[in-house]
DNA sequence: CTGATCTACAACCATTTGGTTGTAGGATAT
DNA sequence: ATATCCTACAACCAAATGGTTGTAGATCAG
């Protein structure tokens, strides 16, 4: 069953977010901790606006949320987008074994 | 354990390949039957062209391979490819229960 | 052999992407 | 009050993306 329905849009997005070396560095750093968006910026050899970026990219995809503290905006990993992501590589993946299981049906009937 | 390291630019190109709703339409087809490129194309309102633009990303990406039969070029899913995808997010999820135990940890502690 | 089909690939175009610098405004510290 | 820090956003640029048309090489059917 499909629990939650994606449109294509924002699967576009999601798997969009991902495609990036920065983005997905971006998405382990703050599944482990609180960043500051200047914090983040201050982990790469790019300029804050493109940190900047990368952030609101993965804030668009529902990765990622930001929250305002005092001059501050704290990032925070968003659970729900992951999953989502992950529940469609799951149903490709039952597709698959749903079609592994026909072709051992096959086999078993020659 | 990881068990096989991806490169950057080999997971760049694994998810821009699903950030493409035609691409995602594609791996589905394929993962259920055989294609050929000109099969694919008739399915979508698009030239020929850009089918095949799009066969190539995925199969740049590992996801599908091809193999010619005839003067046909059967697309074929590439089981490998997806699973490198799904193993990745599986990390990342990982990474965030492993998060939330820290957190019970603490709360506990209080 | 001829014609139709399937594929590959180049050239082109508009839009998006990932980066930059610069400007401006709100929050903080001294 | 002033200087500093953090953020937002615009303008710009080069490269990549997603699409097109056109040309040409294999393969197959009649």
């Amino acid at each position: 069953m499909v629990v939650d329905q994606l449109s294509d849009a924002e699967l576009d997005r999601l798997f969009q977010a991902f495609a990036d070396t920065t983005r997905r560095d971006i998405m382990r750093r703050v599944a482990v901790g609180e960043y500051s968006v200047s914090g983040l910026a201050s982990l790469y050899a790019m300029s804050f606006a493109a940190v900047q970026k990368h952030v609101a990219v993965l804030e668009r995809a529902s990765l990622v949320t930001k929250e305002k503290r005092g001059r501050e905006q704290i990032v925070r990993g968003n659970h729900e987008g992951l999953q989502k992501a992950r529940r469609l590589l799951d149903e490709y993946e039952a597709i698959w074994r749903q079609r592994a299981g026909r072709i051992a049906d096959i086999l078993a009937e020659e």
